[in-house]
DNA sequence: TGTACATCAGTGAACGCGCGTTCACTGATGTAC
DNA sequence: TGTACATCAGTGAACGCGCGTTCACTGATGTAC
């Protein structure tokens, strides 16, 4: 009901806003919380209404990326076809669609330094993004017989790595290397390679 | 021959070290040229004799991080065995055995935000730590027929990319999940996984 | 071996800066009557 | 509809801090003669 407020009309959401772009421009360590309330048009005492300081904005941040990942990923596997390869390859596309179109967030979620359990609903927002991919893989690995199942945990650690590495290393512009390939090309052959390796995949 | 100098005795060293120390501890934006300075027991002033700044000591950490790494990925492909499989896996042990052993190098070299190209010698050890990778990874499929065989630069960026993961996801204490296995075992079953999926391992 | 000099690594004081945070305040908004 | 009051979001000035960087200097080391 909040959608014009008091004097500023909400400037909790916009303070959070103006962080994300300013994250995305510099990076999670370039941010500040006063460039962030100049950006929103408020004095940086203004801020310490809505936040008690810099890193509750930060882990503010954070929480909303990770509850817009958990929603796309969540959606991504819903919506991802009749099988379970389907519904799982979705859900891996939606990780980098999600990383492209909110570096921001996920600047915030997994590169700047906050903890995980600043706070309770960080944690359980993190936790669903984590079931969520785990849960795609737990599903697609019961296509396998029982004997040669992955522990459905390692399976979605290794499809969380391999995305991860391919966010940092190639789809930002600064460091490793240049990008060899696309980046959605890089995740997509990888993914399929290990399918492939787990037997979920024919071997062509 | 500068084993011990002038008035410190071989200063920029010391501080490389002094850098690396703090880098380890504070991650690399918490590392400042003051405390740098201060804890080789030396005036920030005195930095200035040896580097043109804070980011040019940075640079440096990551220049001989990259060499470091280059050298044990290059001794542990060259002492691997005798196939180029047991070479190349040999090669994936030591890029993890880097992070581990040398933390705050890995964060200067991947995390500090130093551009790869702030320093031409930079930029050229980066690049031979690539070819040491891409020789490994072009090596061993070789093992393949040549029509089923992947682009070594995307064959070694998806291992790279796979580590570089586990890494930053696992290795550390900080952020997306609590290391639900060892970073070892995640990566050499990740590995592992991959390579079936070449048909470089065995189906079992 | 001894003296005069040049070099240059490190000093110490100073700078301007932007940071996060605090505090007493002010003034627009919403509420009671 | 109009007035009196309470609330509380945002202000503006101030704080102490540590940062990176500069500068003229000093004093130990190395070199020439």
């Amino acid at each position: 009901m909040p959608k014009r407020g008091y004097h500023h009309g909400n400037l909790r959401q916009a303070l959070v806003e103006a962080a994300l772009t300013l994250i995305e421009a510099k990076g999670p360590t370039g941010f500040t919380l006063s460039e962030a309330a100049k950006s929103a048009g408020v004095t940086p005492a203004a801020v310490y209404r809505h936040f008690s300081g810099r890193d509750e904005l930060i882990a503010e941040v954070a929480l909303q990326g990770h509850r817009i990942f958990a929603d796309l990923m969540g959606f991504a596997y819903d919506n991802g076809g009749p099988s379970p390869l389907s519904a799982f390859e979705s859900t891996g596309r939606a990780y980098l669609a999600f990383a492209r179109k909110h570096p921001g967030h996920y600047m915030a979620m997994f590169e700047s330094g906050i903890s995980i359990n600043a706070n309770p609903e960080l944690a359980t927002a993190a936790a669903r993004s984590s079931a969520i991919l785990e849960r795609a893989a737990a599903a697609l690995s019961e296509q396998l017989p029982p004997e040669k199942r992955p522990p459905a945990a390692m399976f979605s650690a290794h499809i969380w790595a391999m995305s991860h590495g391919v966010v940092e290393l190639y789809a930002r512009g600064a460091p490793g290397a240049k990008a060899p390939f696309p980046p959605e090309d890089l995740l997509e052959t990888g993914i399929g390679i290990y399918l492939r390796g787990l037997g979920l995949l024919p071997q062509d």
